[in-house]
DNA sequence: GGCGGTTGATAAAACCTTTTATCCATCATA
DNA sequence: TATGATGGATAAAAGGTTTTATCAACCGCC
């Protein structure tokens, strides 16, 4: 079917070992005259060679490709943003690199050996990878290297990985919102997430350094979203001390901004508002949302360099990166200090939140 | 490195054959005992035995991956939504399927041949594939089968396109502000994007659609968004006689929707918007987006299948998939025989648009 | 004339699988 | 006793590349 190394040395007249020297430089003890190289050269040319780069593999044992592997893909353009950054930033890294890149999905925690061993790739980027001992030893035996890009990490790694500080982020919101004068502050976890990793770890964040401010929180401080929003809008009714609302990821801080918005509810001149995952979309509500900062994009570079590293240099002890959060402050947030200024009309709801700056200030 | 039939053969105490037979029922000739059977299974399992695929490529000449080529992939996270529905799409159908997946980026125009015929691909979609005559016929004679995935295809093509119909997208705009009374709709353009083939084919939709219809355009219905909205502000002060507004996108209606919003305009009860391409960003607007829907997903999928095809039957004549548009009608378009009674506080701008739906209609 | 060094090139093995052709028993039938 | 099936298994080629080992020829030099 397709032209091969051997079809080109027939047409120049020479062997296939002259042929592969010229055109990729293998074989060191393989010298070939000026003339012959160009004779080869145009041939090739004429021909339109390709080479096969499945048989080049086979011989090599290199295909420099990259695994990028989906704890549930599902559907990436319905599941969080994070998972577009996430192959995103390792595409991007991998072209750079001159590398292709495959997907996974839905690996059999049964056969993870196999699927990562059979030959296609030089290595693996596991994205969300799932902290079950048993998926994690087996991975770590695997023939390739394998790189963890998770947003939370275990102590104890048996792998590398990538990822960031959920709860340290959300000890930033704590700060901005201690700094900007208030003093209690309502967390809006989601129905359903509340027992993944990084759910525990913005919680756990929050809760620490309320305590360390010496800030208030207890259980009642904690509202669940669910599918009508209920148990939020009973929240809103009971006429709530809470001068802030932090919501563990952006979509809900969205849907609270909406909510305050079609409740009359100004924000950030009645609550202030932030949301977890700074994303494109925290640019399009109204206000913009601010939001802790994931730095998503760069783990993953980070994590195809790893990956690059052990290739060149063979495997390294298993680590830990952590990246820091940052916070993207923008328009949902205000000082409490300004709220009665920038309170243009009245609350149309009459048990709208009760601005309280004082009230649990030490 | 790996364990090969080879070993597996030689710890069973049979021939490479046999355990190729048993382990992946190849050879029509091969007959192997019960007992042997299982013994080779036994010593394949015991060694975790994984079949080399980049060996058994090399011999059959497939590979059971497809690439999937993307003109600009830049940067995923920052263009448009309907990259990533592309990829989602044709990953679950290919998946689904059991075939890979690997992405491919900035295939030069030089060596689109080349990069396709490499060995490592049974066959490509391009996703938004330009149509230069010169890549075309290149792409026509490749090796591999190519689906062009976009969302407008050429008149007379050498390739099997999957598109969908930008004009009657925006045919559907036009009755369905029609339809709601209104009778001067602006067209907001984005400044840069004017003559790529959606929106050339989308403003031709529009524009037809209102000679249709005897709905006044002329250009000075046409806005460009650029980068500081000015020129939108100078419409918006003019006191212009629109009652609706048709974004040539999504982020730019959204845009839009901001801009009213901050300008004190009621929206839909002052002014009605529509956007084109219908994501979940649309949902998450207020009031939530009417906006032309794209069935790309849909798209995506049949690009699959057509591969899947080919593969089969062997390769088929170049056709064109043309898919129609939908409306999402959402909340931010209403009547305008409603206007007035939905219209619930003073416009706050002295200059907002005029409220007449009667001038301009036959 | 023999030896070492250099240039130019090739043969052949290896990578691992699939698959056809072949072989050897054994058993039944004419 | 040939003949022919049939069951059970293997040898070997092919697929396209990389790479080592080898070879032939030539030159210069002691």
């Amino acid at each position: 079917m397709g032209v091969t190394l051997k079809d080109v040395a027939e047409a120049a007249g020479v062997s296939i070992t002259a042929v592969s020297k010229v055109l990729h430089g293998s074989g060191k003890s393989v010298r070939i005259a000026k003339e012959t190289e160009t004779a080869i050269r145009e041939a090739a040319h004429r021909l339109q060679y390709v080479p096969n780069s499945v048989a080049r593999s086979l011989r090599t044992s290199r295909t420099r490709t990259i695994g990028l592997v989906f704890e549930n893909f599902g559907s990436l353009s319905e599941g969080p943003m994070y998972y577009v950054l996430m192959l995103d930033g390792v595409a991007q890294e991998l072209f750079r690199n001159h590398y292709r890149l495959t997907i996974l999905a839905e690996v059999s925690h049964k056969h993870v050996g196999g699927a990562l061993s059979d030959g296609r790739m030089d290595g693996a980027i596991w994205c969300k990878l799932p902290m079950e001992e048993e998926v994690l030893t087996q991975l770590a035996q695997s023939r390739i290297p394998v790189v963890a890009l998770n947003t939370e990490a275990p102590t104890n790694p048996l792998l590398t990985y990538v990822s960031c500080d959920n709860e340290g982020g959300a000890r930033l919101v704590v700060e901005h919102f201690y700094a900007l004068g208030h003093r209690r502050v309502l967390y809006v976890m989601e129905t359903g997430e509340d027992d993944t990793p990084d759910a525990t770890a913005r919680l756990r964040g929050f809760r620490r350094a309320c305590q360390e401010a010496c800030l208030p929180f207890t259980e009642d401080d904690i509202v669940f979203w669910d599918r009508d929003a209920s148990q939020f809008a009973d929240w809103w009714r009971s006429g709530p001390p809470h001068t802030g609302v932090f919501a563990w990821n952006e979509r809900v801080a969205g849907a609270v901004l909406r909510r305050a918005h079609e409740s009359g509810v100004h924000v950030p001149g009645d609550l202030s508002v932030v949301g977890f995952d700074s994303t494109p979309f925290c640019e399009t509500t109204s206000p913009p949302l601010t939001a802790v900062r994931q730095p998503i994009l760069e783990m993953a570079k980070h994590a195809a360099r790893i990956l690059f590293e052990s290739l060149d240099n063979g495997p390294d002890e298993p680590r830990v990166f952590t990246y820091p959060c940052t916070l993207d402050v923008r328009g949902s947030t205000a000082p409490t200090s300004m709220v009665r200024r920038t309170r243009r009309k009245p609350v149309e709801t009459s048990n709208g939140p009760v601005l309280d700056a004082e009230r649990g200030n030490p």
